[in-house]
DNA sequence: AGGAGCTATAGATCATGTCTATGAATAATT
DNA sequence: AATTATTCATAGACATGATCTATAGCTCCT
């Protein structure tokens, strides 16, 4: 296995494209006998004649043109590979792939999205939903470039980011306009219905958590699967919801819904960005990852 | 335009491929540092991680994976055109095309064709047979390596080696058998039927001269356009057939033809073997010239 | 904690690619 | 026919840049 220096296929390639040896040297900013002398390795290494020459340049003799169906081709996926790249660092091309939940997706990740889109309309985006641990491990086998979860997440392969804060909160329509401005206790909040996220969401068990720890237990009289349908429903009257403020914060702003105020502390989520550890990130993903934070 | 140096692509192709920096250096023998530095100036030259390190080797990012993609490719390709050169150089591929006429394919070059093709059966043999200026043309048109015809060959562009001699004669069959052994005037030759090859053929005007130079004309009796139908004729008795003695040396051997000697210096033909000058020769061509020769 | 992998970095070295200068051949000028 | 302008080839000097050695840092495994 003897193997040339590439380099000399590129500068056969010119003379071949070219049929000339000094319009060779100029395209590739060498001198003639440069070009001569790379050819004649060329012609050593295979101990073969690859160019006749005559007085006004250089021809390909047969083995030299079986050569060159080669090289010509290697040569073009070459050029093809330094565009690729070049795009991709453009940005005008590539993809970026996050995993989240639907609701993050939508109320904390949608203006940076469409921003993104709106700048780069040559990268692919993809949005890929599941739980946090279903994203992490999405993370790790490489199907995602970024994870947005709520934190805490502890894992030493992952590089955590903090993004927005999350503050959860009740919220009511109308219908229990009487609660508005006033500060309830848990006992109070008990008696009306409530409408909560549903199964193993990460800020039911933090709301379920909050009223054990106070001797209560917080049972939903309603159970819904999507953000949308906790703050529909509440603005139908048919209970109280708990839901992340700045999920519904337009609705608080026109009034559809007010914030049911508790004389405990709720708990404050952030929101964390993952990536993983000592992985370089796409640009995509790098250039993204700046927006956010 | 940048344009990295080629031999940079060999060097991420086998670290890719290897997933080791170690293994790559150790294939293309050369030290770890040296595959280290050279990923680096192709990250650099990009802008873009192509590997993310850890601890048991390198890995691809999605970058450097869309990079492998083209580079996988380049890098058969240039495999394969190694491998095609070696072929070529060890005769176990390629092409040979001659130019001649056919008798001279038949009666001259057959034995070395055959023991060529014998030894080399991967080159494909071409004949392309026509008049001599076809042939050159031929030949100036790169559509056959050699050109095999009978001298003399004046043109500056040809390289011109010598092949057999060939000697012209007279022979005749049974029929005429009591010509054996005799020295004929032209005269007494004329009185006879003779089998001419038709056309424009060179020997068919050689003889034509050198009756001419004596004050006589040849007029053929039967002229016909192959050898083989020179050698038929005479032998049937239908006349005396002028023709290459080497073309039937078989004959005049077995008996079945004898040769009518004139009591003048027959013409002596030589054969040529043009190349075009200042041409190399394929591989194949010119190891067949070296049988010839 | 120590060892055995791996890669990165720094700096010295030296080989290899590149240059200059020149020659030789051919073709187009004059 | 002599001159000029091409072309590519060759030789030798030079310097760039690839490669090496030595070392450090990191991770994983014993």
């Amino acid at each position: 296995m003897s193997m040339n220096n590439f380099e000399l296929y590129k500068v056969f390639y010119w003379a071949a494209k070219t049929g000339s040896l000094t319009k060779a040297a100029k395209t590739l900013f060498l001198t003639q006998p440069s070009v001569s002398h790379a050819i004649k390795q060329l012609e050593d290494s295979f101990g073969v004649a690859l160019f006749s020459r005559n007085s006004k340049g250089v021809s390909l003799t047969p083995e030299g043109a079986t050569l060159y169906s080669y090289i010509e081709q290697s040569h073009i996926l070459i050029g093809l590979a330094e565009e690729k790249m070049a795009e991709l660092k453009k940005l005008d091309s590539g993809e970026l792939r996050i995993g989240g939940s639907d609701s993050l997706f939508k109320h904390y990740l949608l203006p940076y999205l469409e921003a993104f889109h709106d700048e780069h309309p040559g990268i692919k985006l993809q949005l890929i939903h599941g739980t946090t641990p279903e994203i992490i491990t999405f993370l790790k086998e490489g199907r995602i470039d970024l994870g947005v979860v709520r934190m805490p997440i502890v894992d030493p392969q992952l590089e955590v980011r903090e993004g927005i804060q999350l503050r959860d909160c009740f919220v009511a329509g109308s219908r229990y306009a009487e609660l508005k401005g006033q500060l309830l206790s848990m006992e109070q909040l008990l008696e009306y219905p409530i409408i909560l996220f549903s199964r193993n969401s990460r800020a039911r068990k933090a709301v379920n958590d909050l009223f054990n720890s106070h001797g209560h237990d917080l049972k939903p009289g309603i159970e819904v699967g999507s953000v949308d349908l906790l703050i529909e429903l509440a603005r139908k009257g048919l209970g109280i919801s708990f839901i992340t403020r700045e999920f519904v914060s337009r609705e608080l702003e026109e009034g559809s819904l007010f914030e049911v105020k508790l004389d405990v502390k709720m708990p404050v989520a952030q929101v964390g960005i993952m990536t993983l550890r000592n992985i370089p990130l796409t640009q995509a993903a790098s250039e993204f990852l700046g927006r956010i934070g």
